[in-house]
RNA sequence: CGGAGUGUAGCGCAGCCUGGCUAGCGCACCUGUUUUGGGUACAGGUGGUCGGGGGUUCGAAUCCCUCCACUCCGACCA
C-alpha cells in the first residue's frame, strides 16, 4: 500500500475528550473516528488491525473445534420474554418498533438466538457437544460509553456457546474454551491474566475473565504474590488475619466525639488508626422480624455489597437503612453506631471479629467507646465475610498475600448451566430415549476493546508500538528526498514489488514530505519495522533498518537485505 | 437520574465578566517560492447558522429564558 493511495489520518493534536492514551491514540493514530457518543467509524488503518485481531480468535476458535455462524443484530422481543430478560435487562437493552409495530431489540448478547437455533437444530444427544460462535457487532445501551472504544455502545464481540448433554461434557469445553482464550491472548502478545469471577446477572456456576493488565483499565483484580490465585476484587475472599485474636488490655470507656462525622474524624480526634476501630453499617433486613440488620467492619475496611446480599438475613439490593430507622434501632445519629447494646441482627466481618481493645460508636450521639473487646463487651453474634479485599490481606488459597493491579476485561467464559436452556425448552433425546435439558456454556471477547487494550499495554510517547501480530502493515518504507533521486525511486519502488510479492503487509510512504513527518506518522501509526532508503546510504550500498521498539537504525548492505528483513520478521 | 462543566472554521483554543466597525489566533487544508536524514521558512488564499429557538437592546458570540448536544464525577447496569 501507497500512502498517496491511503487515508492516512494522523493528527498532531490531542482531542480534548480523550482520556486515556489509546483513546488518544486511536485518534491521532487514525484508526477510529467519532461519529456519535459511543459510536466509532474504523477508518482503514483501524480496521485493519480489527481484522487481525478477528484473524487470530477466528483461527484459534476454529482450531478449538468451535462452528462459525452469523446471527442477526436485530431480535424479536418473543425471544426475549420467553427467557424473561425483556423484564430483567433493563435500559442497556435498545428496544425497537418496526413499521408494523412489533418489538424487537437490538442484540446485546445472544444466548436467546443461538438457544432458539439449537432447539430446533439439534434433537440428539449423539449430535452433541456443539460449540458454534459468530464475530458480530452488539449494541448496548451503555448510561455513559467512554474511552473510545473502550466502553462503547456498539462494539464487535466474538461470542460463543456450548451445549451438552450433562456437566461433565461442559466442563470440558470450558477448560478447552480457558485453554484457547489463552493461546489467543498470547498469540497478540498481552500481559494478561485469568482471574475469577462473578457470574452477574446471567448466572450459572463457573466463570473466568481475561484481563489485559493496565492502570488505566476499569475493573480490580486481586492477586497473591506467591501462588497463581486472582480473582475480581468484587468476588475475592478476604480472610481475617493469622492467629487467635490477642487479648483484651484496656478498660472499656466511654469518650466524647462531638462534630466527628467519619472514621478519618473520629481517628485524628483519638489519636488511633483507622485499623484499630471499627465502623457499623445499618442496612434493611431481609425479614419483617428484623427491617434493620447491623454489618460491622474495621474502620480501613469496605463493604462488599456483592457478598453482603448472599447473605440471607439481608435485603438484596444492599438497601442503607434511613436517618430514621437509624435512630430507631440504635438511638443516636449514623456516625455513633457501634455494636455494644443493639438489639437488631449484628454480622461482623471477619477481620473485624479478630480485632481486640478497638474504638466504635456509642449509640449515642457525639460519643464512642473505646478498649471494647469482642465476648467481654459485646458479642460478636455473626461472623462473615462481607468486605472488599485490601493489598497485604492474605491469600484466600493460603500462599502469599494479596495485590491488587487494574485490569481491562477482554474476555470472558461461563457455565451457564440449564438457565436459557430450560426457559426456552431446548432439550434432546438421550441414550434413553428421554428429553433431556441441555448445559450450556457461553464464551465472550471484546473484539474492538482488544485494540485499544493492545494499545493501553503497547505505546511510547511518539505513539503506538503494535504487537507484531496486530500491526496494521508489517513493514514501511521511509525514502529520503525520493521525489528528486531517481536513484533512490528505484530502488525503493523495487523493494516495495518484492515485499508486497512475498505477501508482506508494506506500507510505502511515497508522499512528498520531509523526512521529519514521515518518521513521526510511522513511528505514531506504530508500524514494527521501518526502512529507510536514502542517497546517502545508497552511496555506500546500504539501506537502513530500525525496529520501532530499537534506539537506533542499523545499516545492512543492499545485497544482503532482503533476507535480513526476511529473517527479521520472521524471527 | 444527581452534581460540575463545555459548545466560536476539520482539530486545539482566545474573545463573553464590562454588549459596539468586516469575529480572532495556532494547527490542518489550497497556491507559489523555499527547504529536504526528525513535524522548514516566507507570502498569498479557502473555510464561520459563534449549538438551536425565543427575548432584552439602536445594536448580542457577549446579557436573560428555553431546548439540544457533548465531557467529567457519582449513582445505575454487568
Amino acid at each position: 500500500m501507497k500512502t498517496s493511495q491511503f487515508l492516512l489520518a494522523t493528527t498532531r493534536e490531542t482531542p480534548a475528550d480523550a482520556e486515556i492514551i489509546s483513546h488518544q491514540l486511536m485518534i491521532r493514530a487514525g484508526l477510529i473516528r467519532r461519529l456519535a457518543g459511543g459510536l466509532y467509524t474504523w477508518l482503514p488503518l483501524g480496521l485493519r488491525v480489527l481484522r487481525k485481531v478477528e484473524n487470530i480468535i477466528r483461527q484459534e476458535m476454529d482450531k478449538a473445534g468451535a462452528q462459525e455462524v452469523l446471527m442477526p443484530v436485530v431480535q424479536p422481543a418473543e425471544l426475549w420474554q420467553e427467557s424473561g430478560r425483556w423484564q430483567e435487562y433493563g435500559a442497556e437493552l435498545l428496544r425497537i418498533n418496526d413499521r408494523h409495530n412489533r418489538e424487537f431489540c437490538l442484540g446485546p448478547t445472544h444466548e436467546e438466538v443461538i438457544t432458539d437455533l439449537i432447539r430446533k437444530e439439534i434433537r440428539s444427544y449423539k449430535q452433541l457437544p456443539v460449540n458454534f460462535y459468530q464475530i458480530q457487532t452488539k449494541f448496548r445501551d451503555e448510561i455513559r460509553p467512554r474511552f473510545g472504544v473502550m466502553r462503547s455502545r456498539e462494539f464487535i464481540m466474538k461470542d460463543a456457546y456450548s451445549f451438552h448433554i450433562d456437566r461433565a461434557s461442559l466442563e470440558a469445553t470450558y477448560q478447552v474454551m480457558y485453554d484457547t482464550y489463552h493461546r489467543i491472548f498470547e498469540r497478540m502478545g498481552l500481559n494478561f491474566r485469568a482471574v475469577q469471577a462473578d457470574t452477574g446477572s446471567i448466572g450459572g456456576d463457573g466463570s473466568h475473565e481475561f484481563h489485559v493488565l493496565a492502570d488505566s483499565g476499569e475493573d480490580a483484580i486481586a492477586f497473591s504474590t506467591e501462588s497463581n490465585f486472582a480473582a475480581n476484587v468484587e468476588l475475592a475472599e478476604a480472610v481475617a488475619p493469622s492467629g487467635a485474636r490477642p487479648a483484651p488490655g484496656l478498660v472499656l470507656a466511654e469518650v466524647a466525639t462531638p462534630k466527628t462525622h467519619s472514621i478519618e474524624d473520629v481517628c485524628a480526634l483519638l489519636k488511633v488508626e483507622a485499623k484499630q476501630t471499627i465502623k457499623t453499617l445499618l442496612v434493611q433486613g431481609a425479614d419483617q422480624a428484623s427491617p434493620v440488620v447491623a454489618l460491622v467492619l474495621r474502620g480501613d475496611h469496605e463493604v462488599n455489597d456483592i457478598k453482603v446480599e448472599k447473605l440471607a438475613q439481608v435485603a438484596s439490593p444492599m438497601t442503607f437503612a434511613n436517618a430514621e430507622q437509624i435512630q430507631q434501632a440504635a438511638g443516636c445519629d449514623a456516625g455513633s453506631i457501634g455494636p455494644v447494646g443493639l438489639t437488631i441482627p449484628v454480622i461482623v466481618d471477619r477481620s473485624a471479629a479478630h480485632l481486640s481493645d478497638f474504638v466504635c460508636g456509642a449509640n449515642k450521639t457525639g460519643y464512642h467507646l473505646t478498649g471494647v473487646n469482642w465476648e467481654r463487651d459485646v458479642q460478636p453474634g455473626l461472623v462473615a465475610d462481607i468486605r472488599n479485599v485490601v493489598e497485604g490481606d492474605p491469600s484466600p488459597d493460603g500462599h502469599g498475600f494479596i495485590q491488587i493491579r487494574r485490569g481491562i476485561e477482554v474476555g470472558h467464559i461461563f457455565q451457564l448451566g440449564d438457565k436459557y436452556s430450560s426457559a426456552l425448552n431446548a432439550n434432546v433425546l438421550n441414550e434413553n430415549s428421554r428429553a433431556q435439558t441441555l448445559e450450556m456454556g457461553c464464551y465472550g471477547i471484546g473484539v474492538t476493546r482488544l485494540v485499544a487494550a493492545a494499545i493501553e499495554q503497547n505505546h511510547d510517547d511518539k505513539g503506538v508500538i503494535w504487537p507484531e501480530s496486530l500491526a496494521p502493515f508489517q513493514v514501511c518504507i521511509v525514502p529520503m528526498q525520493m521525489h528528486k533521486s531517481p536513484r533512490v525511486k528505484e530502488v525503493v519502488e523495487q523493494l516495495y514489488q518484492d515485499l508486497s510479492a512475498k505477501g508482506i503487509d508494506v506500507l510505502f510512504d511515497d508522499r512528498n514530505e520531509r523526512p521529519g513527518v514521515m518518521f513521526n506518522d510511522m513511528e505514531l501509526i506504530g508500524i514494527p519495522h521501518r526502512i529507510v532508503v536514502g542517497e546517502r546510504g545508497l552511496d555506500d550500498g546500504m539501506i537502513e533498518y530500525k525496529n520501532r521498539r530499537d534506539e537506533s537504525s542499523q545499516n545492512i548492505p543492499q545485497a544482503d537485505f532482503m533476507a535480513f528483513l526476511i529473517d527479521k520478521l520472521v524471527g
